[in-house]
DNA sequence: AACTATTAATAAAA
DNA sequence: TTTTTATTAATAGTT
């Protein structure tokens, strides 16, 4: 799609491969939200460069929340431990010396630990400033897994009064056309005028939810 | 990009919806096979219909293999594949597989990350919408508590180094007098305008800090 | 599903 | 990465 088109393979040049990789990686995110607002989608993708490290993007819920959705879709192989921490780029499990990510870990224990007693003390226990940081980070994240879940129960709540919606707005078209069966012929404007209020398109109830409730 | 352009919302007309999906749908797994082949990534794709229809994509192994992937990166702390924690306890460290132990050490987190959340909420474990957003503002308390524990510390460390610098201060001005006593009545230009760094009053060292860091 | 008139994406270069 | 520009690719509206 520009000066001249290009071979539909492994690009070997690795600068013009990053250029490419950056470039057509965020033309794909955009895609990907336009299609979920136009079409009312729910969308995930994960990128992962050819390097290991990882993009994503989920347009509605959280990945948790979607991935266990996908789980529960196509065929339910397994429960997946739900609402992790996306935005969290901590890389470091990944590809870490197993040495150092156990002391790592160790560590981190030790604060938990200390964690839990300074807030069974109501705050009073002794913390260095860098334990109060990763605690604060701990925290911080399980807010987050908390609004994820918030996230994921509005999500079905919402999805369940779309249903209820398009139901009664099918019921309702049924019975306007009994009406206008039956009585339609004596052409009695005061009848067929009424507005159903089921019918009335001004009432989009989920659709009426701001978007700034997407956000945390 | 084609007979004029479209606003970036939800299309209510159903079949024009429809058929946006349909098209954008195509082009966006194309997009995403393109970008694999071309820069060698792995991209992994849901998209949920709003019917609730599965649509999927994965460009190299298998979606369960990508999904894998994508908590090793993005989570840290909770695993996925749980193997059951093989030891149960932490006590032999020695002989053990690392990678047993950081997943052993893992599920400490998790528990202890558990234990947290039993303290903040008062012992239930229900995950109600109205439950979950009691448990997030005792969070918020608790980092309120950590964020000022972390002021204290600060403070405390101000206060010191101003104690400290007072005492320098003083010290210096001691020097200067029995310099003052010693050579002042030589009126010697070159010493008695020597400017000495512990008494700079351009260096205010505690108050330097930004007011920045007094916000929470 | 096809067909185009347009818009959007992007390859190459900077 | 980002910007610019010349082209190609995607697709909105229509048939």
């Amino acid at each position: 799609m520009a000066r001249g088109k290009i071979q539909m393979k492994r690009i070997e040049n690795p600068v013009h491969r990053q250029v490419t990789f950056c470039k057509r990686r965020t033309g794909l995110l955009k895609k990907a939200k336009e299609l979920s607002v136009l079409c009312d989608a729910e969308i995930g993708i994960f990128i992962f460069s050819a390097h290991g490290k990882l993009y994503e993007l989920a347009t509605k819920g959280t990945m948790p929340g979607l991935i266990e959705r996908y789980m529960k879709c196509s065929g339910g192989i397994g429960e997946v431990s739900t609402h992790q921490h996306p935005k969290d780029k901590q890389q470091v499990n990944y590809n870490m010396d197993p040495k150092e990510e156990i002391t790592m870990l160790k560590h981190e224990i030790e604060i938990l630990q200390k964690g839990l007693r300074f807030i069974s003390e109501g705050g009073s226990g002794a913390m260095a400033l860098d334990e109060l940081n990763v605690l604060e980070k701990h925290l911080e994240t399980m807010i987050y897994h908390i609004r994820s879940a918030k996230m994921d129960i509005m999500f079905q709540e919402i999805q369940l009064l779309k249903n209820k919606e398009g139901i009664l707005q099918a019921a309702n078209k049924h019975l306007q056309e009994k009406i206008d069966e039956h009585y339609g012929i004596f052409d009695i404007p005061m009848l067929t005028n009424i507005q159903y209020p089921l019918t009335n398109n001004n009432i989009q109830y989920p659709l009426a939810i701001p978007n700034e409730i997407y956000q945390f």
